[in-house]
DNA sequence: GGAGAGTGGG
DNA sequence: CCCACTCTCC
């Protein structure tokens, strides 16, 4: 039998150039939900009349060009939050965070920063909304006992989730010491925990392909998109699921749907 | 029984953008030449493996962004001049001009500047030009007894050829008096005749459908594409035909392919 | 409206 | 390598 919730997070770099794909993806898989990041479209140019000919709602967070966050689900997420209830100036006004509830579980999409450099100001941006963040899963963990945060969260959290050793890929941006830090720290404030671990201890799962390396190495991926689950989902976790078939459509986004399955009751 | 000698012109709009459509066309049509205009390709990034593959071989004239013509026949053009060979000069250095010979029959594939407006200085460019080619095709008509110029030439002929009255049309780049006397003066001096109007009169046959009219007029168009054939090619005219049906592809150019048809001995 | 180039971003 | 943007040209 099926699982009763089914929630995906997919980074589709861009979601006016991919919307076929992400169309026949809701088709062919029917999530409870789809969380997409690097919608890269403005609200006011956000594909909804296509999305609802196809039977989809959706709420979304856009700006031009840059990031750009949005909830699908065949019935209007509601209670809607854009950016973070406690912090919501860690964003700088960057369109990284939604959050809605659907079917009686509360979503956090979320869409963090690359980093760059750990000597650039955008890494110093990434600590200060990985600390916002901190605060804002305590706080809505203890909100909303069904409570899922999922999304890009541009961090690989152990050596099994990249493809090369971890000596060296602490010196690379995603997989530093600080940053693994930062990830293992929003976890244990908030009881939150990676799903996928939960019950599947393996190496080698990815979610994003560095489209640069793509001729050499087309399977050296990292996995740095996770759905967190709070306490009360964690025994209710059933499955997670990566998607890498859409890698050999064309035109394909560099990262892959992550697919979380719930068993709830 | 079909026709002994075919040579298509069509002003593809960047040939790298086109090309799948160009290789099923031709495979379609199995021409003796196609002349191509607008390549938008410089030479070192002609994509001449890709042609080399389904058969076909290639003379060129590119450069970076505009311009860019080609000749494609089964086996390879000879005896290839790029420019002018009266008054090189007259092109300032843009590639719009290549000739060569196929099967016995001298072709020169041309593209003409479109004008921009009567007081811009492109529009001298275009007068100047269209006076290096009265002089280039009486010399090459009188060396060379089968002889076919083809090409975008940017100048509608009469009032058959544009989709407006043509006291309207006077006053539009293209169809100006000035422009249609050059255009009568190249076949006067040359001897030259548009291949089309030697065998149909019909109004209303175009070559060019302008990209910000698509939606509002898809069947107005101008014909501003073109066969001159020499006096002992006149009488072997047996057909000229206009592929439309290109159009309905996805991403068309917005000019379609030209068909001559001669019987030759 | 569609094309290429250059730019900034990942 | 891929994406979006702005610019220029037709």
């Amino acid at each position: 039998m099926s699982a009763s919730f089914k929630v995906a997070t997919w980074n589709v770099n861009s979601l006016r150039l991919r919307l076929p794909q992400v169309l026949a993806w809701l088709q062919a898989n029917e999530p409870t939900a789809l969380l997409l990041q690097e919608t890269k479209v403005e609200d006011a140019l956000f594909p909804l009349a296509e999305l609802h000919a196809a039977g989809w709602q959706a709420v979304y967070h856009g700006q031009k060009s840059y990031n750009g966050v949005a909830i699908l689900a065949r019935t209007l997420p509601t209670d809607v939050q854009l950016g973070f209830t406690t912090k919501p100036e860690a964003t700088e006004n960057q369109s990284r965070v939604i959050g809605a509830t659907v079917a009686g579980v509360r979503l956090l999409n979320l869409y963090l920063p690359q980093g760059e450099a750990t000597d650039s100001p955008k890494f110093a941006f990434k600590e200060r909304i990985y600390q916002a963040l901190t605060t804002e899963l305590q706080t809505l963990a203890a909100q909303y006992p069904q409570f899922i945060a999922s999304g890009d969260y541009n961090i690989s959290a152990d050596e099994r989730d990249v493809p090369i050793p971890a000596k060296r890929a602490e010196k690379q941006v995603m997989f530093t010491p600080a940053e693994q830090s930062w990830f293992k720290q929003v976890q244990t404030a908030s009881g939150l925990r990676d799903a996928l671990r939960l019950i599947n201890q393996e190496a080698g799962i990815y979610s994003w392909y560095d489209y640069r390396m793509y001729g050499r190495a087309p399977h050296h991926g990292w996995r740095i998109d996770y759905h967190l689950v709070s306490p009360a989902l964690q025994p209710k976790v059933r499955n997670v699921v990566h998607h890498t078939a859409v890698r050999a459509l064309p035109q394909p986004s560099d990262h892959i749907p992550v697919v979380l399955e719930l068993d709830l009751a």
